[in-house]
RNA sequence: GCCCGGGUGGCGGAAUUGGCAGACGCGUCGGUCUCAAAAACCGAUGGCCGAAAGGUCGUGCGGGUUCGAUUCCCGCCCCGGGCACCA
């Protein structure tokens, strides 16, 4: 009697052989493809969630499935350790967060293995080792070297509840901390980057080359990127006496066609200039007012763009370069510092801040772009003077049109990127007015931490020589354990760290106390997998050419800016610096959907997670796997339910005992497909051949769910057959092929299962994840009798079954042949008849 | 406001160079087995009308193209996400 399915008498047991047995190491292979098969590393919060299982198995599925199609795979697991909830956790329990961190990372191993990833344990990374932050800090030294990094004093994002400063990336939604959702304050500081600007254009541009990326992560970056072509146009500032100064105030605009509609020009409240221009003046106190309510706003309300606008008079002018015209300038708080140069020529008749502004301020509008459907249009194509200083619009208007009052662009074609933006433009520069510019809203990453656990910053401030980087044979700046973080400590509090000698002039200095933003550590960790145990190099060359770029990367959508820009960042800068060929972290990119309960997100503090252990506990590993990925599509969002993962056992079950009671007859040897003629035999070996084509396409398409219904289909049909079949024309060497083939297809998904079936069931030597990928026949697959259905003015009347290589001819004749039809056309004429083979007929009859 | 993604049975979902809507699974109902239950197996299962044969409606809504539309086009509605005073 065979043995039921019982997943906890062998799938411990498996991982512990697969372990003894090295069969997830690797080595570069050059007699075979390579392929690297990457999954997010995780932060290790200590349990795992069915997050985890989900984006887990997709690419473990994915791995062994290519290590079946011949691939040389890697495939690695490591951890993103530091970072600030081991702080909060260890401040919490009076425990250190390296502890904290180890333990976890423990833990969270442990029951990644009880899943059976096929992770390769030689090349596991956790960020907090000193063996591997010493290299982000060589990285960090190298950039330095070549200008990448920088300390400077800008408005940078706090967030007071994780009392550090943030990134522009770092900072969501409407201005709150991407960790803990608190809304961040802006404040002065002089702070670390990395000036990933430099790399603005290629980080656009490159995004055209990923074409195995979604769509709406490449837009979601390129949005944040925000390029924007225009021009550079110098406003002269008139003196007190409202005569011009030679001095000159540079805006950035997209639109210099509008620049004859400029009616006054803006500061941001935070201009260096406003206070030099205001002060002691009749104006000061009106503008200080706006100043102070700019300052006063919340980041939210400022981002929002719910703020009201308000602006007050400086007293002073600047003359607009195209018709000389002086022209007010105004502070407001809808202008932003930290865009652009901080300064705006505003065209109120073309952009409705602007005209929001003008109205509110009684200021002129005079219009310079209208449509040629315009009222105005009429009146005024042609006029070069400016002869109107208000429009009757309710809006302004950022279209095409005809230029007017534009001197001697009158006339010329307006709007984006038009000829007259072009021309203007040029005129500009042709007097060193302006000059064509592009502008970018990506900043520069901010990447210095006020916190304690992370890679500290191999700087030290020197009060002769400055800022002075630790000499690279000095490396590595460690971590110190004894920092008592239990009363919220960090770097700065301690003396034993910080207090040092200047490399330089050997002077008394200051070590740097600020850590690295973790999202540093993750924009490398995949290159360090390649060559994970060289403690010489962050990675050697030649392994990271050989396995770089990731060939499949798996992660969460919340990554589509942070993680991925960093990292693509990185990917170039390394490139640039000789380090690795790749100039592109990831060729495909699969961003999973979110695993939800009742329409939430699981969490804690609802009370709604349901615990990944618990339902190995229950059902198994191998179900668990397979069910969450029949569930849904890998990219969307679904909503646990524990019904279908009681289905999903009975599917293995139901695979276990048809292998088994398959098994029990003695093995008939190779099968010869041409020995099957009966009926019921050919349509199983079909069915074989059809699904195994299916399954193979499925899974490069990343279509977990309809792979598996697959399988479901030729187990139904070899279910069938064994039970329909007369016993004594049952091929046993049919249902052994079949039931082989079951388990190789089903092994990346169920993979302890389809171990013990493959050895201890099938009786084979060797592992069934290092067997070949069961080949499909597509001639096999091909039915040799099609079903049609026939229609009669649209609507299906009768189903005809005809050979699959019937000529259309044939399949007409005996289509309109069939009774039904003859019934349904009567006392109507043919008028037209379509057949599509192997699909339909349609009959169009009329009376 | 702008940009993506989505809307299909009681539920998850399947089907797209336009060709039989609802594969596969869950659930439900009925049956076999059992003293009974569980497990397992078999069968039915979009709505409406009908005893049945069959008919008819049906892929968010309204139009259009077509022999034929879940699929293509036009105009909307709803849900989810991203961006948002970016000059």
């Amino acid at each position: 009697m065979a043995r039921p399915y019982e997943p906890h008498s062998f799938e411990e047991k498996w991982q512990s052989v697969w372990d003894a047995e090295g069969l997830y190491s690797v080595t570069e292979d050059p007699g075979k493809p390579k392929k690297y098969v990457l999954e997010m590393f995780p932060y290790p919060s200590g349990d795992i969630h069915m997050g985890h299982v989900r984006n887990y198995s997709i690419g473990d599925v994915i791995a062994r499935f290519s290590v079946m199609r011949g691939y040389s795979v890697l495939h690695p697991i490591g951890w993103d350790a530091f970072g600030l909830p081991a702080e909060n956790a260890a401040i919490k329990s009076c425990t250190h967060p390296a502890k904290w961190t180890y333990a976890n990372i423990e833990t969270q191993a442990a029951s990644f293995r009880r899943m059976g990833f096929s992770y390769d344990p030689e090349r596991m990374v956790r960020s907090c080792d000193v063996e591997y932050y010493r290299w982000g800090q060589w990285i960090f030294l190298k950039f330095w070297e070549r200008g990448f990094v920088e300390r400077k004093k800008s408005p940078v994002n706090w967030c007071p509840s994780c009392k550090t400063v943030l990134a522009n990336e770092q900072v969501i939604g409407d201005g709150v901390c991407w960790r803990c959702k608190t809304p961040v304050e802006k404040r002065e500081l002089e702070q670390w980057f990395f000036k990933i600007t430099e790399y603005a254009q290629e980080l656009l541009d490159d995004l055209d080359t990923l074409a195995g990326w979604p769509e709406r992560v490449k837009t979601m970056q390129a949005n944040w990127i925000g390029r924007s072509e225009g021009a550079e146009v110098d406003f002269e500032v008139c003196d007190a006496g409202g005569e011009p100064s030679g001095e000159t105030i540079t805006v950035f605009t997209t639109r210099p066609d509008t620049l004859f509609g400029c009616s006054f020009f803006l500061l941001a409240p935070e201009h260096p200039l406003v206070s030099a221009l205001v002060s002691g003046t009749a104006h000061e106190s009106d503008v200080q007012a706006v100043v102070k309510a700019a300052a006063r706003e919340t980041a939210v309300e400022r981002a929002s763009g719910e703020a009201e606008k308000l602006g007050a008079f400086t007293g002073r002018f600047v003359v607009n370069p195209v018709n000389r015209q002086k022209v007010p300038i105004w502070v407001s708080n809808y202008v932003l510092m930290e865009y652009g140069t901080g300064a705006v020529m505003a065209v109120p008749s073309g952009d409705q801040r602007d005209f929001e502004f003008a109205r509110k301020y009684g200021l002129p509008i005079p219009p310079v772009i209208v449509a040629e459907d315009d009222s105005l249009h009429e009146k005024l194509s042609g006029t070069r003077e400016r002869v109107m200083d208000d429009v009757p619009w309710a809006q302004a208007y950022d279209g095409y049109g005809t230029m007017v009052q534009s001197g001697q662009f009158t006339g010329m074609r307006g709007g984006k990127a038009s000829e007259g933006m072009k021309a203007v433009t040029e005129w500009l520069e042709s007097r060193g007015q302006g000059r064509f510019s592009i502008n970018f809203r990506l900043r520069d990453w901010l990447i210095s931490r006020q916190r304690y656990w992370g890679n500290p910053i191999p700087a030290i401030h020197c009060p002769v020589c400055g800022l002075v980087p630790v000499p690279e044979d000095r490396l590595p700046v460690v971590l110190p354990m004894d920092v008592d973080i239990t009363r919220g400590e960090t770097l700065a509090d301690h003396p034993e760290f910080y207090e040092t000698t200047c490399p330089r002039c050997g002077g008394p200095a200051r070590r740097e106390t600020d850590t690295m933003d973790t999202f540093t550590c993750s924009s490398w960790y995949y290159f360090r997998y390649c060559d994970a145990r060289n403690d010489a190099q962050a990675f050697s060359r030649a392994r990271a050419d050989y396995w770089m770029p990731v060939d499949q990367y798996i992660g969460g959508i919340e990554h589509a800016i942070l993680h991925l820009l960093y990292s693509r960042f990185f990917t170039k800068v390394f490139a640039d610096m000789g380090l690795a060929a790749a100039r592109e972290p990831f060729t495909n990119l699969l961003t999973q959907g979110m695993v939800k309960k009742d329409g939430e997100t699981m969490s804690k503090s609802k009370g709604n997670v349901v615990a990944p252990e618990d339902m190995v506990a229950k059902y198994g590993a191998d179900a668990l796997r397979a069910f969450i990925l029949f569930m849904a599509p890998p990219d969307k969002d679904l909503d646990w339910n524990q019904d279908g993962l009681e289905g999903m056992s009975r599917f293995l079950g139901r695979l276990w005992r048809y292998v088994s009671d398959v098994a029990e007859a003695s093995d008939p040897g190779p099968l010869d497909s041409a020995a099957i003629c009966d009926t019921a035999g050919k349509a199983l070996l079909r069915e074989r051949h059809r699904v195994t084509g299916k399954v193979t396409d499925d899974i490069e398409a990343f279509g977990f769910n309809t792979a598996i219904s697959a399988m479901m289909e030729l187990l139904n049909a070899a279910g069938d057959y064994r039970r329909d079949a007369p016993a004594g024309s049952r091929s046993a060497a049919l249902e052994r092929d079949v039931a082989e083939t079951l388990v190789l297809l089903v092994a990346p998904f169920a993979p302890h299962m389809a171990e013990e079936l493959w050895r201890e069931v099938l009786g084979h030597p060797g592992s069934v994840h290092r067997e070949p990928w069961p080949a499909s026949d597509p001639a096999l697959a091909a039915a040799d009798e099609v079903e049609i259905a026939v229609q009669v003015n649209g609507k299906v009347r009768a189903k005809l079954t005809i050979a699959a290589d019937a000529s259309e001819d044939a399949i007409r004749e005996a289509a309109l042949g069939l009774p039904k039809v003859l019934e349904h056309l009567e006392g109507l004429t043919v008028r037209k008849v379509v057949v599509v083979p192997g699909k339909l007929v349609s009959v169009v009859a009329t009376a």
